[in-house]
DNA sequence: GCCGTTTTCGGCCCGACTGTTTTCAGTCG
């Protein structure tokens, strides 16, 4: 049996399956079939190779005898020669287009059989041509939003999720440590700083010997090739497109240079001026006052020789850091085990893949004392948003879980949709039968700014609203947000006491950081939620506590760190 | 490609919006 298989190479390569059978004359149910199994492959705990070898596939919902056969092939021999076939049948460049917004499957085969386009290069410059105007089904206006797509898309090529580059880079680093003259060493860069999108890894280490340690970076197996090799800096690309560089200093250099390759590149700038001012000069290698080093033998250190408590790294953005670390009032930043509830969370009723009793198992297991249950309302067909029968039986089922429950306690949740004129999903009788309600933006997306506003401050106005969910909409390197404006909606919501929400969801990080230290001087209360759709994405909450600790947010800023006594009390009003 | 059952094949989530049409295909959520 190949061991180079694991379960997530099986996941990507179903979906990528499903993602090829789009581009093809097949039936789209075929496609949606192996998203499907690709989804509950992924909801399932047990080992892929385990589930294999005890013929135990089928036991899985949406995996039939032809599924089967294929994990069966892949999983033993390492490859599957239905996904090899599939795959030279269809330009590269296909799957690359199905990204740019606007275009799917069926455009994109009527331009390969009409005008040959095979890339994404092929595709802007027959726009520029104007040659997509006279297909059939096609215009300017289809052509014109083709190549803002691109534009896009070109903007957002060479950047990563946190949550995408995050393994990967971990990775790298176990590799990397590996070698015996590695003194200190550490990820380093804005995976330090909890970005929520990353450019790069940047990994820092300390050797008495860089040039060995230099060779050692670039023999590695994951790496595609070498952009630069000194004895301090090596760059690399991985075979995963993503770049590399690592960073080589002595041990005594170590500290300052972590500071250095943290950054931010304003926050840096801004730290050295005020080191200048103090007559210090500071850079990767130290801070000297003349030709004489101030001695540091960590990062505190550094600080504390500026006159400065220390800032965390999340922190380091020049978002006025440096002077609350000088009075002495950097927050202390909410962390995980801060965290005394889930809310957000989506069952089997609606578009989630687990039943109400696995997320309640789950989440207890992650040491939580209650979880909210948010399913989508009627509104949202697409995702089975709960009729009114629907939601009174979910009801009586959390009655009577929490009858048998002793510690742990479910609150009963809507996501309600807004709909475009602001109003939310159900009536009022309905509403009020819910511990709490979260307002969220599903449909018409592309309203006017004034439009906007008034729809989401009108849903603010509904005295069921708690929440107001990812309100900005953004799917992060994907889909900008819809037109509004933010700040205005904050006051409204601090006018009327409600939350916003901090999306986790590591595509959507919404509420952004940059926004929630505003958010926190209105006085707006934040739910950090994990918007989950399986037991897995529960664990999503780690990317929202990052995201709220870069903005600067304290236990007592988030609703979530509430005992449960507390939240029933809060949500009473 | 799966599922359920009406044991052999039909249904598979559904509606709105957009841009293209002149009644609808494609895309999106």
């Amino acid at each position: 049996m190949s061991e180079t298989i694991t379960k997530k190479d099986v996941i990507h390569i179903l979906e990528d399956i499903g993602k090829l059978l789009e581009l093809t004359d097949e039936t789209p149910f075929k496609s949606r079939a192996y998203y499907h199994a690709a989804r509950n492959i992924a909801a399932t705990e047990e080992d892929i190779h385990t589930l294999v070898s005890e013929g135990k596939l089928s036991s899985i919902k949406g995996i039939g005898d032809a599924l089967n056969r294929k994990i069966t092939e892949l999983v033993t021999t390492g490859k599957l020669e239905y996904y090899e076939k599939l795959k030279d049948s269809i330009p590269a460049g296909h799957i690359e287009m199905m990204k740019i917004e606007g275009l799917g499957p069926k455009k994109i085969r009527t331009l390969y059989k009409k005008l040959k386009i095979k890339t994404i290069g092929e595709l802007e410059y027959a726009c520029i041509e104007n040659r997509l105007v006279e297909l059939a089904g096609f215009g300017k206006k289809t052509q014109d939003r083709i190549l803002t797509g691109i534009e896009r898309l070109k903007r957002y090529k060479k950047r990563h999720l946190y949550a995408d580059i995050v393994m990967e880079a971990e990775s790298l680093f176990d590799f990397v440590r590996e070698q015996k003259d590695v003194i200190s060493m550490v990820l380093a860069g804005s995976i330090r700083r909890r970005n929520e999108v990353i450019k790069d890894i940047d990994i820092l280490a300390s050797t008495e010997n860089p040039l060995k340690l230099a060779d050692f970076f670039v023999s590695l197996p994951k790496v595609r090739n070498i952009t630069a090799k000194g004895k301090t800096k090596v760059s690399i690309v991985l075979k995963s497109g993503i770049n590399a560089d690592l960073r080589i200093v002595t041990e005594k250099e170590f500290p300052y240079a972590l500071h250095h390759f943290t950054g931010s590149k304003e926050h840096n700038i801004a730290m050295r001026e005020r080191a200048k001012g103090m007559g210090i000069k500071m850079n990767e290698y130290g801070l000297f006052r003349g030709d004489d080093i101030i001695p540091c033998e960590s990062e505190n250190e550094i600080f504390s020789a500026l006159g400065l408590s220390f800032i965390p790294p999340e922190l380091r953005e020049n978002m006025g850091e440096i002077e609350a670390a000088e009075r002495g009032e950097i927050p202390e930043l909410v962390e995980r085990k801060d965290i005394r509830g889930l809310l957000h969370i989506h069952t089997n009723a609606s578009d989630g893949s687990d039943s109400l009793e696995a997320i309640v198992k789950a989440a207890k297991k992650m040491g939580m004392e209650y979880i909210g249950i948010t399913d989508h309302s009627r509104s949202a067909y697409y995702a089975g948003g709960l009729s009114i029968d629907e939601i009174k039986r979910q009801h009586a089922t959390i009655d009577e879980i929490n009858r048998r429950e002793d510690k742990f306690h479910i609150l009963k949740g809507i996501e309600a949709d807004i709909l475009p004129d602001g109003s939310l999903d159900y009536d009022d009788e309905i509403l009020r039968s819910f511990d709490f309600v979260i307002a969220a933006v599903h449909s018409h997306f592309r309203m006017p700014e004034e439009e906007m506003n008034s729809r989401l401050i009108k849903s603010l106005d509904n005295k069921f609203t708690t929440i107001l969910a990812h309100p900005t909409g953004r799917l992060l390197l994907a889909r900008d947000p819809y037109s509004l404006d933010l700040k205005k909606i904050i006051d409204f919501a601090a006018k009327k006491g409600k939350v916003i929400e901090l999306n986790a969801n590591p595509h959507r990080l919404d509420l952004d950081w940059r926004y929630c230290k505003y958010a926190k001087s209105r006085g707006v209360k934040i739910a950090i939620n994990p918007d989950a759709h399986n037991i897995s994405s529960l664990y999503h909450i780690d990317f929202g506590i990052n995201i709220a600790r870069k903005g600067w947010l304290e236990p007592s800023d988030c609703i979530n760190c509430l005992n449960l006594e507390e939240m029933k009390e809060f949500l009473s009003h």
